[in-house]
Order: C-alpha cells, then structure tokens, then sequence
DNA sequence: ATGGCTTATTGTATAAGA
C-alpha cells in the first residue's frame, strides 16, 4: 500500500499536477491539503477519469482537505466530533482496512496572535480526538501539513527561526504529545538525513538554495511501524512550473 | 531589510500562507 500527502495550495491551480502524478505514482491514497474551494467545484469528473475517487471537505478561499482513491472510501468522517470549527481541515476515510486521516494543522501566522492561540487548542482536540481514532483502529496513518518542525534539523536555520511559529516549544511539545499516543513520523522511521525538506518559500529562491522546512509528516499507530518499507519527500512536482511551494511525502507499507 | 512570492477575492489593494 501506497500512502501520500500533498499540500495543493489550491486545487484550481494544481490540478494538472496532481493528476499527472497520481498517473505517474498511483497510490492508494493520496491526502490533499488547501483545495481552497467549495464542494461544488472540485474535480471528481477528472479525478474519476483516470480512476481514483475522492472525497473533499472544502470551503472557499482558504483550507478544505480531500482524500483520493482507486479503492472504497468507507465510514467517511469530515471534520473533528470534538471541536466546532467554521475551518475546513480534516476528513477520514477507512482504506483497504486503514484508517486513513488527512489534517491540515493551522499555520498560527506569529506566536503573539490569536491565530497561534487557535493552532494549539485546535491541536489539543486533534490530540483527544485520535486518542478515540486508535481505539477503534488498530492500523491508523496520520498524514497531512502539521506546520510544525517537529526537530532543529527539519528546518533550514534553527537560529534565524528560533522561538518562531512552525518551531516553538509549545508546538513541539504537542506534536510529541501526538507521538505519546503511540504515533510514530514515518519518515524518521527510515531516514536520518539533516537538509529533508517538505516546504520551501516561494521568496528568495528558497527551493533552489533548500531553505526549506519539513513540516508535512505521516504518522503511523505501532502495529503499522513493522510493515513501513519506505518515506520519500518527491521534490520532482516543486521542480514543475507554477509548483505548490509544499511537496509530497510517500510511504510504502506492507499491508 | 518583517520584505522577498503565490493565491483568491468581485479586486484595481488586501489577507493569508509558512
């Protein structure tokens, strides 16, 4: 089984992207992040086209999160039961016998906003709500854009970013919250490279010079650590004109 | 040096992302 996710930064824009890589790819699933548009003008037809499904929990302009797949998208779940949220940021699907969770974790723009606020009591419920999740889950993959630098050396200058929004302690600290709920990053898993990058600014050069971030992550329950066979961040769609500034991570499982 | 790009909006500048 294949396991993708994909910050879009809008779905409009992006769709030629993302149907050549679902061609070239072909996962079993593929999380997308900030579609940025309403259910009425997602792209089910052309997803279909080339075979996959899909489900969208989307609002105008900002956030909205789908799932596509060539399988069954079963007991579907669009938003958190726990927290009231006028944001578009999570849906769940139960995949080939995988509960498959797709998140988009508030950005929180600077630590003195309310925004920042926002991000860790919405991560306080994401935290209560999977705790439920992995009681009725036993094989349970957590993917999407954390905005969170879970480690010093998933970000391109520690120094320069110190204390900041993606990195601070209190975002740290419920990532890790996360991983005490026997969630585990894939991706560190298999790979205990510096310099791995899943974001890069649009300003700057920022991909070309990797000032870059990894904050896009697949989190997996224990009983999926065993059957993990590879994580990769694929740079080649952030090489492509008009790239999102997020490229994919992949996971390869033995399920 | 708090910007640099990119996206969406019913716009002709602003907000937001990270």
């Amino acid at each position: 089984m294949k396991l993708a996710t994909w910050n879009v930064n809008s779905l409009n824009v992006r769709l030629p992207h993302v149907l050549d890589w679902l061609n070239t790819n072909q996962p079993d699933a593929l999380c997308l992040q900030e579609t940025k548009q309403e259910d009425s003008k997602f792209p089910y037809e052309a997803l279909k086209e080339i075979g996959y499904n899909a489900i969208h929990n989307g609002q105008k302009t900002y956030n909205g999160v789908a799932i596509l797949s060539p399988h069954a998208l079963e007991n579907v779940q669009r938003d958190m039961p726990n927290f009231a949220d006028e944001q578009r940021r999570v849906i769940a699907a139960t995949i080939q016998g995988v509960r498959v969770i797709c998140a988009y974790v508030v950005n929180g723009q600077a630590v003195d906003s309310d925004k920042y606020q926002y991000k860790l009591r919405w991560l306080q419920a994401f935290h209560a709500w999977l705790i439920d999740e992995l009681k009725q889950h036993a094989n349970l993959a957590v993917l999407g854009d954390y905005n969170i630098a879970p480690q010093d050396r998933d970000c391109h200058d520690p120094a320069a970013w110190l204390g900041q929004v993606l990195v601070s302690p209190p975002e740290r600290e419920a990532f890790n919250q996360l991983l005490s709920l026997g969630l585990h990053d894939s991706f560190r898993l298999l790979n205990n490279e510096d310099g791995q990058f899943t974001w890069w600014d649009y300003r700057m050069a920022g991909f070309r010079r990797n000032l870059g971030m990894r904050i896009d992550h697949i989190l997996v329950s224990t009983p999926l650590t065993s059957a993990c066979t590879t994580c990769v961040i694929d740079k080649a769609p952030r090489k492509l004109e008009r790239p999102s500034d997020h490229t994919p991570v992949v996971l390869e499982l033995n399920v």
